[in-house]
DNA sequence: TGTAATTTAATCGTGTACGATTTAAATTAA
DNA sequence: TTAATTTAAATCGTACACGATTAAATTACA
């Protein structure tokens, strides 16, 4: 490695995993103040769209979907049971999953949720085609690296 | 909001915040074999390629850089420290700020780490154009996000 | 049929991450 | 010079996030 890439090397700004993480970061404080009305975090917002999508799933196809495991979710259904947003039963047909729906309250949340995301297209500052460019882009770098991820 | 734009609304595929916040796992995913082998965590190794790039630094000129509070770095600094690569010090100039310095163990670390970002950038799958591009977007969306932040 | 292998959640331990608060030090204002 | 304000870390409480392990249910298959 030359003198000129070692530096690049060191330059954290140019570390492309960097610039996600931080991108990641901003939107969890941008989500925050927003959904701090809903009395939700940024990962428990995530699964309420999920389940407006597509209410009445397993625990697994949660996770399948948000890329998390039982012990992340597990924790985090709990308190939105105990919050009074889904209800988490086993699944007579196959006890070792368990089904979570939607409540009431969790179901009527879905319309005060609805203005969120133009919300934040406005505060990314991007137009749309940019944006879908952009997202477009990033599932490609994931799908690279989970596959990439078995080489390492 | 028409039908078409509630469908959109619901599909967490075409949240771009959701395709950041995947990224960012699968990065820390990928990453976490090759840490394993220095002992350093994904956050830990970031810290550790700002302090290579600028020796004896600040918390706050770390968290600055990293945009992270001082409840997140002062735990992850103290791990740093216990493992032997930093030494955190008051600075006798100004005695509310600790400086943090690299260890003679936390420079030598750098030549094992320095092979990291080739497999890392190979596992993406990218051409550098590619990558640089993305790092730029990314970047600027961050930006926005941080100045979009004050009107929420 | 009965045992082994697999699947699904849950639990535990470690490590981020943040907001609110606290403490101590330094700077500014009165 | 003292008093008020600001700044820098640290601390505390809550909530992810993951790997390793466990327990229970289901499936495979000998």
């Amino acid at each position: 490695m030359d003198d000129a890439s070692k530096e690049d090397f060191l330059d954290l700004e140019k570390f492309l995993c960097f610039s996600v993480y931080a991108a990641s970061h901003a939107f969890n404080r941008i989500y925050k103040p927003l959904l701090d009305r809903l009395g939700l975090t940024y990962p428990q917002y995530l699964v309420m769209v999920s389940l407006w999508q597509e209410d009445d799933q397993s625990v697994r196809s949660i996770g399948q979907k948000m890329f998390l495991e039982s012990s992340t979710l597990t924790p985090l259904l709990k308190r939105l049971e105990a919050n009074g947003l889904v209800v988490r039963k086993r699944d007579p047909e196959d006890e070792r999953s368990v089904r979570v729906r939607l409540s009431n309250e969790g179901k009527a949340l879905r319309e005060k949720a609805e203005e969120i995301p133009a919300c934040i297209l406005d505060a990314t500052g991007l137009d749309i085609e940019t944006a879908k460019r952009l997202n477009r882009d990033l599932q490609e770098l994931r799908t690279q690296l989970e596959s990439g991820a078995k080489k390492l």
